[in-house]
DNA sequence: AGTAAACTCCGGAAGC
DNA sequence: TGCTTCCGGAGTTTAC
């Protein structure tokens, strides 16, 4: 699943590959994964030096001058590559673009179709479609805007997840960092004291720091298949159900909450009284 | 109004 | 082997 640190990888690797060259032209493009904007809007990006690119939250986003983007969502399965155009084209590859000057293109995968990509014009100091809308960024945020964050009557785990209070942490994130600060998932926003809200977020940040120095923890193998490895090993409760809990031993529990599987350890995190 | 849950998209993986 | 079920990011809908 791609969430902040997979995105931050990918938006590095795009910057290396494509800042300040140009598009010569659309190969392939499945119109039915556009979410914003027209196909006919494609057009327009090409022959025009790309001069930003950058991601918010869990979304990279590569715009021209003249402040139009393209930004993608990758939902679960959503790959971004820049790889030679003799290079295999994979199965569920939804958009081709063909560099200038060069035999290289950007591809854009997508095997379960959650993701896709959207065109926004960037207008002043004002946010874009698809960019909008969504919380700050974790690693950025202050103490004072995070405890405003969490006061709200809600699930921390779900809030946590709501891209619209705070942007990039996912399923996997969102486990390692409450695990981290020791609070339950279900516990009501609103009832952490201010100690654990700061113990939140400095485990969030912590997280998403070293996972970023990993390059991730799951889609990154095929960007750097000979790379310093991943976040996988450094996961505490993610995926880790029935094993022992590093810290206390107790077994990992695999239980729901908004929806998803949560890993939690009872004894590290207690639930909410 | 704010929250929560159900539903939708889809195909790979796991289970039977 | 071949079927069925599970899973989820995020948007939408529905119900408190």
């Amino acid at each position: 699943m791609p969430e902040l640190p997979e995105a931050e990888t990918i938006t590095r690797h795009l910057r290396r590959e494509l800042l300040n060259k140009r598009f010569a032209r659309v190969i392939h493009c499945r119109r039915d994964v556009i979410r914003h904007g027209h196909y006919r809007e494609l057009r327009s990006f090409l022959n025009t030096p790309i001069t930003r690119i950058d991601r918010r939250g869990k979304r990279p986003f590569l715009e021209i001058a003249d402040g139009r983007g393209i930004v993608f969502f990758l939902g679960m399965t959503g790959r971004l590559s820049v790889c030679d155009s003799t290079t295999a084209v994979e199965n569920h590859t939804h958009l081709r673009l063909q560099l200038g000057d060069s035999d290289r293109e950007l591809r854009f995968n997508d095997a379960r179709r959650f993701g896709g990509f959207g065109f926004y014009t960037r207008r002043n100091e004002c946010e874009p479609v698809g960019i909008d809308g969504l919380g700050p960024e974790p690693l950025d945020v202050t103490a004072p805007q995070f405890r405003d964050i969490c006061a709200r009557d809600r699930q921390i785990k779900a809030l946590l997840l709501d891209q619209k209070y705070i942007a990039g942490l996912g399923n996997i994130y969102a486990d390692e960092s409450l695990f981290r600060a020791g609070i339950h998932p279900l516990t009501p926003a609103s009832n952490l004291d201010a100690k654990q809200v700061s113990r939140l977020l400095r485990a969030i940040k912590r997280v998403l720091t070293e996972a970023i120095e990993y390059e991730g923890t799951t889609i990154i193998n095929y960007l750097h298949p000979d790379g310093p490895g991943n976040f996988q090993t450094r996961l505490r409760v993610y995926g880790h159900e029935g094993e022992n809990c590093r810290r206390c031993k107790v077994p990992i529990e695999r239980m729901q909450v908004a929806g998803r599987s949560s890993f939690v350890c009872p004894m590290c995190q207690p639930p909410a009284a």
